[in-house]
DNA sequence: GAAAATTAGTTGCATATGTAACTAATGGCG
DNA sequence: CGCCATTAGTTACATATGCAACTAATTTTC
């Protein structure tokens, strides 16, 4: 029998990750310096220029950021006039997130240079391509979640488990 | 002439970003507790798998790390004896790294989990399919860095022409 | 062959990020 | 109504990470 074998060039998780920080990075490049916004702001930006109105916990699910990174990222957003916070009247915890006019300019610089990137990235492919892409990488988002949940049910189980002993 | 639009869930940043992440942290829950092993700590480990003796530089570059993060993960690694260091004797600069017995140990255990956590995410994709996704995100990666390259040419062309004037 | 430039690796420092604990507000349930 | 659990959001703290400056060794250049 014999023995398996790892090649961490061939290995999925890893060639992930380096594709994502290479293409992460040239993308933030493109607007960091020149409108000063990091990428957890970018993704807020984003998601509020889709959806006008949000409450930091929307767009954390939404973009799948944690609730401490959209709190840190909207507060600084506010702070710089580009995004606006009020304050719901039904429940007083919960704050809408706006882009101010200066943020929907942001927005629109940022759209075609992040649109344009993405053309760059996919040059040699046929839409085809681009389309089976999206769909794997999504597939393997959903079977990542999975075993995600999978392993932190066993986990509870395991807790039960040891609470009833 | 119809504005551009951007949809942050179907940009292709976005989607690598969170299947990365989403994988990234199932693999990592796997080895990390039990092995009390980092991803860092893991990409040397599984890149001294493979070559079993390397300096930090060229782990740098094979596994597309920092010196930084190569240099602080293998000091770790040296000190809790899963890895060895032994300065050149060309070149008293550098140092080979090489697994301990210890580390090789890990290393053999490591495999074969994270080669099942790989299945788990491809599980509903065919051979042909896992292998255009490999393909496809080397290309993302190939044009990305490609886009890198020229951010930095034209950058260095400008830096010129300012020293010029 | 000595000074200058380069390279391997480490470390200081500033920043980024996640977890857990916290505050404030709301909802559930007796 | 009043207590307990839950939820939105913030913050304290610990850790992670990158850049730049550094040391030590080697190579290049004149």
């Amino acid at each position: 029998m014999a023995r398996q074998q790892l090649l961490l060039a061939q290995f999925l998780p890893y060639r992930l990750s380096i594709a994502m920080q290479a293409v992460s990075e040239g993308l933030a490049l493109r607007y960091s310096q020149e409108f000063g916004i990091s990428i957890p702001e970018w993704r807020i930006i984003a998601t509020l220029g889709e959806n006008s109105e949000m409450t930091a916990r929307d767009i954390a699910v939404h973009a799948r950021m944690n609730k401490t990174m959209v709190s840190r990222a909207a507060a600084d957003l506010v702070r710089r006039r580009i995004v606006t916070r009020r304050t719901s009247r039904e429940d007083r915890r919960e704050a809408f997130l706006r882009l101010t006019r200066q943020g929907e300019d942001i927005y629109a610089a940022i759209v075609p240079l992040a649109l344009d990137y993405e053309r760059g990235l996919t040059a040699g492919m046929s839409g085809a391509e681009v389309a089976m892409l999206r769909r794997l990488l999504d597939q393997l988002l959903g079977q990542a979640d999975k075993a995600a949940e999978k392993l932190a049910s066993e986990k509870s189980a395991a807790a039960d488990t040891a609470a009833a002993e």
